[in-house]
DNA sequence: AACTATTTATAAGA
DNA sequence: TTCTTATAAATAGTT
């Protein structure tokens, strides 16, 4: 370098530490265009002052320093977006599988138009969903049945209170063997 | 530089480009941690030769490229990694919406015993549950009918070949209306 | 910012 | 590659 050669450690002084920011900071930026003209590669510079002040320099065969980060990104297998995202892939990736579990066992459970099943398909549906609505049935007698019950309940401990429910308990008790839409039945009831 | 001033443009040569980007690579990764210990600066370099290849350095005073490129980040409002992570985050969410739906609609066609629905929705269930059996079961009628005529056809275009296929056909007629499983119907008619 | 004595970088050759 | 070395370039200290 110059007059007797400076060993390499910070500067105290501030405004010789400044100057020799200003002219090394030239240099390398003089340094990093050169490279990237003869040997044909891209580069980018950031280069934050002490200060914080921030100067770049990135080759202007392309467009701007955000296509070189994105480059670094692919380059060192997204690692700085795997911090970030990994969680989130993985996620993703259990997220998909659950839809694929959930889809196929849906398209056993329903029939789509579009779609033409062979025979033996046809009958495993059937199967399922005769086995569905025979949980679904025998749910209902046990919800209705828990009603009444409650009902019979409220009926005996509250009899004091001039409050007949009986009525009430009768029609529930026939709804369970009739056509009446349950959404009546809730409301009769008076649950919800 | 060396013997004789080297013209800045690309070096055609490979061999020699190769060579000279070694040397200067290693002479610009100099440059820069000294400006950064001498001016007590933080600095990233990435470069990618014409090849592909990336080399980088950044401070060690910094953990690591990442925080430096989040400091540009905020220097710049140039918001690469959260573009990268919302683009992520809306395919997710989508994901989710897909994954919700086919949830409920599944949780509509099947009953889970761990679950305890309303009589409403057992109600519902109920519902879908028959419209999706008869659906199944006038695809079967759909199909078996189809498979007759099949057979049919294959009778009345092949009795010279001395091969009867009516005792199948009446059978696989008497099938659709009694207990028979379909696997062994579509054993019998010959079809998978 | 400019100068210049020196050190450093490096192109070409081995 | 790596080393050598002649020479160009960078730059520390100074003005």
């Amino acid at each position: 370098m110059g007059r007797g050669r400076r060993e390499i450690k910070r500067i105290e002084n501030p405004s010789q530490r400044q100057s020799t920011f200003y002219k090394r900071r030239d240099g390398l930026f003089k340094k990093a265009r050169e490279l990237s003209i003869l040997c044909d590669a891209d580069l980018l510079l950031l280069l934050f002052s002490s200060s914080g002040k921030l100067y770049e320099y990135h080759t202007p065969s392309v467009p701007s320093a955000k296509e070189l980060i994105k480059r670094y990104e692919v380059a060192t297998q997204n690692k700085i977006l795997r911090d970030c995202c990994l969680e989130r892939n993985a996620e993703m990736e259990e997220g998909r599988k659950l839809c694929d579990l959930l889809e196929s066992e849906l398209r056993f459970m329903k029939v789509d138009a579009n779609q033409h099943y062979s025979l033996p398909v046809l009958d495993i549906l059937e199967g399922n969903l005769e086995a569905a609505i025979s949980k679904v049935r025998s749910e209902k007698d046990r919800k209705i049945a828990g009603e009444i019950d409650h009902l019979e309940n409220m009926v005996r401990d509250r009899q004091q209170e001039g409050y007949n429910l009986c009525d009430k308990v009768a029609r529930a008790q026939g709804l369970n063997d009739t056509a009446v839409p349950l959404k009546q039945l809730d409301l009769k009831l008076g649950f919800s």
